[in-house]
DNA sequence: GGCGGAATTT
DNA sequence: AAATTCCGCC
């Protein structure tokens, strides 16, 4: 058996659920999407190319038409697929990578809140992973989410026709399901049929089960990789301590089936991890990072495993590491300048994107291979030969140069600092990532063609805040929270400082990016698109401050603040604001993982939180209790009646949450509403509970904050830290 | 090509 | 809810 996660990122099932569509045919489109991206061969008709997590529909009548097979809507064509597709803007699960055509490309944040909805469980001191599912039950199977190279992935034998890997078993299944499926439709079968559609699909069966030795039928599904496996394949995922190397031995000759192109969209890792990442062989999938580095330590924790049916455990941790991984990347390849824009020390990597993407790609491989392909399904190809579209065939390989090379500094990445640290215990430096709020969507853009009724009749400046940012918006990755947590460290901190009032430190040390804009930086035209989709992709790295020339953002903040809090003043409620999108507090020495050069905050950063009284400010009190602005700032409301303030205070947290939620899109989703009903209480997480459930839409990056900090304690302590804070009032006020 | 509204289907 | 189908617009 070879590994099947070998490479790859083993993304997890959840990625995947295919359980939640036995039938193959609720399987969602961009479900069938990840699937058809992970086999090789579909590579001439959809394949991953440029930034991790962007792909391009080489064919898309193929795809069309295989997702029509798969569906059993022989109308299907691409421009109703495309429809499909485009449905997902919203949904913030994919997006469009402007200026390239039929190219798209995922946002793995989004997948990871659909898929981990329960995020939150990881409340419990997680340290443990409890989750350690036992069991394959057959029905994960691994999924990459960017493949690895699919040679890689496939023996070589198996990969021209027969997907054993991992996936195949699923795919199979789910492909033969959907194909068969159909038949029970009239007339479709005919033209599916006439299409070869099953053939499609249905081509990777012949291997079956023999692939790896699967074989288990259903138990025998890589569902269940073993925890070794598992672990490996995240290991690679992460770069881990393993060689990323890969097994060279594996794949290799089938040479004409590696393309080098499409998968690999980053040839090495830019940054030389302790491992060599240069060696770093097969690129990673795009949408993980790749780097080889050895930032993430990967602790096997069996936890990733997928429980059955739409039930998987997850442990925090895994997220985690795959949180962080994506971030790595995200620095290594994506990030926005601007993102940086709080330390000015950290130099900007530039984000490597190839040149000329469009002209580039060559078909000839892919004809070739089409051309097997179709012999192998059996050529039915209708139409004989199906138009290609010359123009998006692969191109020669991408040359792939190291985002870093152009910068070679001493402080490389900023997120190397803190994951260099030699081995990487598993503990590494906690950091924390506030998460930012959602973007705005469309909703900007669409102000031009129409006024929104929601929009415009909010203030401007309400929207803007939303943003999950809300409570707990801040996530932290920090070791494992687990232990922090249970130390006591870290807690946490959930946005809001306030917090601490258990007393407990809280440290806010926030490598924050903003890697929205990763999108912005590959695509080549950010103008228009900035303000509406710099956050989509990773909203949760980005701080919205960061990036003071961004007038939109900034201007929307302000009002925001403007209407919400008049006053300047270092109020607590200002700090909830503040907190969430100020900027990166500057972290404790030591755990600064950018600073830790020297300079910690900058003038920049300092004008940009001026009042934030965020400052973490002293590790020795950190706790500073954030209800009661210090001595200074009480001196001004001290007298304002208890009530009041109290009162302001409720209300401005209500205000946040709502404008939290009404950030996000437009339409999105309706029960949002409702959660927020239900939520009324102040200032919790919406994610903790479900929010995050389906896919909500929610502000996904939410999620990750709840499992981190666990909801249940946060919880707690925002409620112990409100009753500290009415006491303090109370004695405040008996002076009036 | 791409977008997104609207109505309809699953 | 997630498409599918249509369709006008840019």
């Amino acid at each position: 058996m070879k590994t099947p996660g070998d490479n790859g990122i083993a993304f997890p099932e959840w990625a995947y659920k295919p359980e939640s569509s036995p039938g193959s045919r609720q399987i969602q489109l961009w479900h069938f999407i990840l699937e058809l991206l992970r086999k090789e061969e579909y590579h001439d008709v959809i394949a991953w190319q440029g930034d991790y997590g962007e792909f391009v529909i080489k064919d898309p009548d193929e795809v069309a038409r295989l997702w029509g097979a798969r569906k059993c809507k022989p109308q299907m064509n691409y421009d109703k697929l495309s429809r499909a597709l485009r449905y997902y803007y919203n949904k913030r699960i994919l997006h469009k990578t402007k200026g390239k055509r039929f190219t798209y490309k995922f946002n793995f944040n989004k997948l990871v809140l659909v898929n981990y909805p329960f995020i939150d469980m990881g409340s419990t001191g997680s340290s443990v992973p409890q989750s350690a599912p036992p069991v394959p039950s057959g029905a994960g199977t691994h999924f990459r989410f960017p493949p690895s190279t699919p040679s890689e992935v496939l023996s070589p034998n198996e990969d021209l026709r027969s997907p054993g890997g991992m996936f195949s078993s699923v795919a199979r299944r789910m492909a033969r399901g959907s194909v068969s499926d159909c038949s029970d439709g009239t007339s479709v079968n005919s033209e599916i049929e006439e299409g070869n559609t099953g053939a499609g699909e249905e081509r990777g069966e012949r291997g079956v089960s023999g692939g790896g030795g699967s074989g288990g039928g259903g138990g025998g599904y890589r569902s269940i990789i073993h925890p070794r496996l598992s672990h490996e394949a995240l290991f690679r995922m992460y770069g881990g301590p393993g060689n990323p190397a890969g097994h060279p031995g594996s794949r290799g000759h089938t040479g004409h089936r590696i393309h080098p192109d499409s998968l690999s969209p980053f040839p090495v890792s830019p940054l030389p991890g302790p491992g060599g990442a240069g060696l770093l062989a097969p690129p990673l999938s795009p949408a993980l990072s790749m780097t080889p580095t050895s930032h993430l330590p990967y602790t096997p924790s069996p936890t990733l495993s997928p429980m059955l049916g739409s039930h998987f455990s997850f442990n925090p941790e895994d997220m985690k590491r795959y949180l962080q991984a994506h971030t790595q990347s995200v620095y290594n390849y994506g990030l926005s300048p601007r993102a940086f824009l709080h330390y000015p020390n950290i130099v900007i990597p530039q984000p490597h994107r190839p040149a000329a993407d469009k002209a580039g790609l060559s078909g000839e491989r892919g004809a070739a291979e089409r051309a097997e392909r179709a012999a192998t399904a059996g050529g039915g190809e209708r139409g004989g030969e199906r138009h290609h579209h010359p123009p998006l065939a692969h191109s020669a390989h991408h040359h792939p140069h190291p985002p870093h090379s152009a910068h070679p500094h001493t402080h490389s990445h900023p997120m190397h600092h803190p994951l260099h640290l030699g081995e990487e215990p598993p503990h590494m430096s906690p950091f924390k990532f506030k998460l930012q709020p959602p973007p705005l969507g469309r909703k900007h853009r669409e102000s031009q063609s129409q006024s929104k009724p929601r929009q415009s009749s909010l203030s401007s400046g309400s929207g803007s805040m939303s943003s999950t940012s809300g409570l707990g918006s801040s996530l932290s990755f920090g070791s494992d929270l687990s232990s922090a947590s249970g130390s006591g460290l870290i807690s946490a901190s959930s946005s809001t400082q306030s917090l601490n009032s258990a007393g407990l430190p809280k440290i806010k040390v926030e490598p924050i990016s903003d890697i929205e804009s990763e999108e912005e930086v590959e695509v080549t035209d950010i103008s228009d698109e900035d303000p509406d989709e710099r956050d989509e992709e990773f909203e949760l790295f980005s701080p919205r401050h960061s990036r003071a020339p961004d007038h939109h953002r900034q201007h929307h903040q302000h009002l925001a603040n403007g209407t919400a809090a008049p006053q300047h003043h270092p109020h607590p409620d200002e700090d909830l604001d503040e907190d969430v999108f100020k900027a990166p507090a500057p972290p404790p020495p030591g755990l600064m993982p950018f600073f830790t050069s020297q300079h910690t905050h900058s003038s920049p950063l300092h004008r940009m939180l001026p009042t934030l009284k965020s400052e973490p400010t002293e590790p020795g009190d950190s706790n500073t209790p954030p209800p009661q602005t210090g001595s200074a700032g009480a001196s001004q409301t001290k007298c304002i009646p208890l009530k009041l303030r109290f009162k302001r205070r409720w209300s401005e947290d209500q205000r946040m949450e709502a404008s939290q939620e009404e950030s996000d899109d437009k339409k999105v989703r309706p029960e949002e509403e409702r959660e927020r009903g239900r939520q009324s209480n102040g200032r919790m997480e919406m994610e903790e509970d479900g929010t995050g459930s389906g896919e909500g839409d929610s502000p996904p990056p939410l999620a990750y904050e709840g499992s981190l900090a666990t909801p249940l304690a946060s919880q707690r302590r925002v409620s112990a830290e409100l009753h500290r804070a009415t006491a303090q009032l109370s004695l405040e006020n008996k002076d009036c």
